[in-house]
DNA sequence: AATGAATGAGTTTTCATTCAT
DNA sequence: TATGAATGAAAACTCATTCAT
């Protein structure tokens, strides 16, 4: 039975395959180490056969990594669907804004993908190198960014004086640095107080009265 | 024989735990995954016996955990150090960003605090628990920014209008997004233009003209 | 389904069955080990699904050992038709010789069942089983060359004074290191001349002028 | 700890190795597979801890492989010391066809490596690559026995005018003959008898009167 | 009758930890 | 105090066998 690359489109993946993803995603979020996930934990919580995750895996490093690579292109898919259907870079970046609010760290594919781009453990560059071989690949955050400010340039929303990589970074930073303050920050101002901040910060860099 | 507590002042650690710690930390910046780490692998690096290990820790996980708090400890000494050595805010910032290009990823205690503040997983939440006992808890790096940014109001080089932990984020943010960028990258502008970029837009918000 | 004993006549065998008894003598003769064959490979090379062997045998081991007793049978009737079509002892021997260096080891029967008779591994005494229950038995190549020099006798081409027995082995161990001799090596005579004299040794010593 | 090589001097071979050669020569003697053997039957035969195998070899079949070497090792030098201590070609015939009828099969290098050079099972070519890095090579059987013909030549004991690797590999089978003949055999003559005949044999073929 | 995905019992293998030296 | 050989509990992994289709 066909062994997975992880290049599988989202809808083509085997139900048991989709099963293991979804527990070791849980697994994770619950607060485990990936690198001390065991594998009959992961099938015992998938509901499966541990023989049958090695039908679809050589091994549980494979399973593991997959398992990531699958929810940060889910959770890409879904960012990019709801942000490319915003059509004002205010409404985008208020979309944005929430969702850090709403995940809260675990499953967010943002969080997830600056561990990622900022690890070099061996986990972090395996998953890498899965991304780098299928659709939505490590840059993907970055290039969307990328769309969204180009097209508000364009739209005359956003001023055109700073190169688009800066806005792309500096965007990207202000919005992690609020998602580690909620998150994990010993924080002194009220949370609201901090959002609007954040947000009005953003507009006044790059949209200048 | 003393157990170790991780409490213990940097100038007063055996040396064999010393030669534990920086096996492991030499380790973990060649990339190796902390959960991973076999004790023989990092007392073979260490130059010392495997049993000789357990006369100061208790377990494998005790060394790793304690070894990066230790680097951590280490690195905030030396950032803190040469951060209020520097007297203009502007200093400040000019040495964070050198310091962020110079270390790119590893071994970079800036990277390693977002790590551990964004992440979940069972390791971090260990080191977090040995740093809040210890003299360089979790939230040291904020206090110094803090520090930094309450100074520099106080002498006038930044303008009060902006909520203090509004602008630690704002600058942690910038800083990590321009560590980012120029480690794991796909960066179409050249990188000493971002650092300029990076740094007057800092300044910019903070000190308005 | 009608389960296989290893007694059917060699024309009356399922197909299916003779395509496992195929896939496993190839395997083997290309050097697998008859313990560690799978039955997934078993399967694969004889191309039907491996529940379908599971419908002729009641165990993998089964399957492996109806193999090789198959491929022995075979082996020995062929060897039997063309000996026994043979006129003349010095006709016999030739064919022997002949076979011996065509065939070179793998799928030789003669190969085979010396290992058989020499070996006490479980494998091994399981072959032996079979053989015993069915008409091909254990010392048919024994009894062959029994018959062989038996005749020989009566023809009066080998002289009557050594016991029967005797030269059944003496010609047997005689030609068995001939096999070995051009197999498995090291030889610092030419092969030709190594078959020339195995041939006259034989010679000289049943039939003395 | 010395990962093993099988190269190592006979003398030198650290005690637990030592055990587990002895348990897997045991536990083969007694009629088990070589591949079916598990770690822990030869572990719990060696009276040691199943880690401890991992100390000196790298998986089961080194452990296997090298116990066999081991033993054809041992008992070829025991057999060339034997051989070589005696002065005349017949005493050491005398003594080759005694110490066949005493080994009967099991732990009879003689036998063993007729197997081997006559099997290309995968288990059998890995034998086959130690022994041809190690002191007792493949064919070293071959040439002790080229060595004693040579010798008995030169002393006159034996007539010069069959080529000496013929007379090797005829003397060879003989003796092979004779050992399956008294092993595996369905004889029909006395075992003295044959002996008597096979002595005889080989003393007529190579020093006829 | 034929199939092959699913299974889990049974192995191999790992490696943190101990303890005699 | 320092060591590293020995250990075995725990984990990874295999693969013969089953059974729903």
């Amino acid at each position: 039975m066909a062994r997975i690359t992880g290049t599988e489109e989202t809808g083509r993946i085997p139900p048991k395959v989709l099963l293991l993803y979804q527990a070791v995603n849980q697994l994770l979020a619950e607060g485990a180490d990936p690198a001390n996930l065991k594998v009959s934990t992961i099938t015992d919580r998938a509901g499966i056969g541990k023989g049958t995750a090695y039908e679809y895996f050589d091994s549980k490093e494979e399973i593991v990594t997959h398992a990531v690579v699958y929810q940060m292109q889910t959770a890409m898919e879904q960012l990019e669907k709801e942000l490319l259907a915003r059509k004002s870079f205010r409404d985008q970046l208020n979309y944005l804004l929430d969702e850090v609010s709403a995940q809260k760290g675990e499953s967010n594919c943002f969080l997830k993908l600056v561990h990622l781009l900022t690890d070099n453990s061996q986990f972090s560059r395996q998953v890498q190198e899965i991304l780098d071989s299928a659709t939505c690949e490590r840059y993907r955050l970055i290039r969307l960014f990328r769309k969204l400010l180009g097209s508000a340039v364009e739209r005359g929303e956003v001023k055109g004086n700073l190169p688009l990589d800066y806005m792309v970074f500096s965007m990207g930073g202000r919005v992690l640095a609020y998602m580690v303050a909620i998150t994990g920050g010993d924080l002194q101002i009220e949370i609201p107080r901090m959002r609007k901040l954040v947000y009005e910060g953003i507009l006044a860099e790059f949209c200048p009265a």
